[in-house]
RNA sequence: GUAGUGAGCCGGGCGAUCGCUGUCCGCCUACGCCCCUUACGGGGCUACGGCGCGAGAGAGGAAAGUCCGAACUCCACAGGGCAAUGCGCCGGGUAACACCCGGGCGGGGCGACCCGACGGAAAGUGGCACAGAAAACAAACCACCCGCCGUAGCUCGCAAGAGCGAAGGUGGGAACGGGUGAAAAGGUGGAGUAAAAGCCCACCGCGCGGCUGGCAACAGACGUGGCAGGCCAAACCCCGCAUGGAGCAAGACCAAAUAGGGAAGCUGAUCGAACGGCCCGUUCGCGCUUCCGGGUAGGUUGCUGGAUCCCGUCAGCAAUGCCGGGACUAGAGGAAUGAUCGCUGUCCCCCGCCGCGCGCAAGCGCCAAGGGGGAACAGAAUUCGGCUUACAGGCUCACUGCAGCA
RNA sequence: UGGGGCGUGGCCAAGCGGUAAGGCGCCGGCCUUUGGAGCCGGUAUUCGAAGGUUCGAAUCCUUCCGCCCCAA
């Protein structure tokens, strides 16, 4: 019964709401001055902040497809942020693309990070 | 067994790991609030902040299309009329409806059953191309029949002349026929006549009248009339009924920063304007401080317990309603309700051991152990009641036709 | 989520109950040495789709499909 200090520290593989991108001038924002670089499967928006943890935001358009093909992208992409975390400060805005639906997780991940890692180099 | 009809229902299941959003419970905190203190500081409380291997819940039958009807908000509004729009057999149900139930009528099916925007064209206006004699005052035209006149012609006569008489003319009969056309003033058969016709007769259809049944739509039998006069109202319209407009991005509350508005005060030692020739002075502007109201970002609320769902009694053919008992059943807000695996049920597709049948054979067909792949339409957005559309596969009940057996 | 609008040849379009104008383009011919211009002829439109009303529908009605605009 030593439990009182508890250390049990939660699970970093979370998804907190404090950690999406929300409002519309945010997204506008990372479109406008972020790093943008496109995939076979998806296109992602990256833009450093000050400080605070790394956020996510997906914009899956109509164009992609039904309601139903919106939301199972943006669990598969949200699932992805989740286990693939960024430790630094940083916005990410992914729009999916359609050929998305039709991939398998292992692809789509290694897509997801293939894309992240190339932010490591110099944009400008 | 097979083919079908109607009604109702399901929309894979179990488990592991990692997550998301409310609710409840417990705990932890503050740059928040309260108390003590001159102050430093100390104490307490609470969460829209966190934590918990805490408890429990979490997409649909269409959540869809947004086609109707409401609730709920704000705006407008004395009353009445017009206009506009919608609905339209009758009765009932309902908060309401374009929905539902029952009935009538019409149509389809051997049948169980299914389908129907189904008021009015003797209130008015308008349209009906082409074709056709004519397309909507029912008359004209052609053809038909009869009488008369009578040309050509024929016959008779020696002749004068007479008779018959196509065509044509004229007077009447009759409203039958007229290639057409989507549609042209009942249908079939008979009688009748110079030729014909509801002119007359039988049956059917139709109109009118009262009677009977029914709340009614309507039906039935009876009597009566020889027959009214096309179609289109999803053309204008008439009649009856209904309807104010916008929509939760409605609306309500709290409320930064910046700009601007109002009020009070302050300095006029600075600046501008007015009253003055000038100074002082007064007033206004400008400046500063405080306060006030509107209001943007943002936040809170509206926001889920309701015309709610389940079970039962009773009333009713039913839709449904009354009563009684029980249940709490998603509430997000760039938008949760999931991600990845494992086992497995059902169905479909592909390969296919063994076995069986056919064939000389290559091979083909049936059954099928096993293996691989796939799994419908589709995601709540203020909330209900409907309609419509999409949908792999499956289950239950009732009924109908056909075939077989007893 | 709510509200509003539009679909007619390859493109721009008129027509709104009687059998689909016109322009640009494209193709063929004439003309010209050739091209352009001009002239003549032709374009594969089930009028977005399916039902219904009507004798007859691009037009009227209903239901779907696609596209566009407005309101954070």
């Amino acid at each position: 019964m030593s439990a009182s200090p508890k250390p049990h520290a939660p699970s970093p593989h979370r998804f907190l709401a404090r950690e999406h991108v929300r409002k519309r001038a945010e997204f506008e924002l990372i479109y406008k001055t972020g790093f943008k670089r496109s995939g076979r499967l998806m296109t992602m928006f990256t833009m450093e902040r000050e400080g605070g943890p790394a956020r996510l935001g997906i914009a899956a358009t109509r164009k992609m497809g039904a309601a139903v093909e919106r939301n199972r992208a943006k669990r598969l992409v949200r699932e992805l942020f989740r286990h693939h975390k960024p430790a630094a400060a940083l916005d990410v805005v992914v729009v999916p693309r359609r050929e998305m639906l039709d991939a398998s997780y292992d692809r789509i991940e290694a897509e997801f990070l293939s894309l992240l890692t190339k932010r490591m180099k110099p944009n400008g």
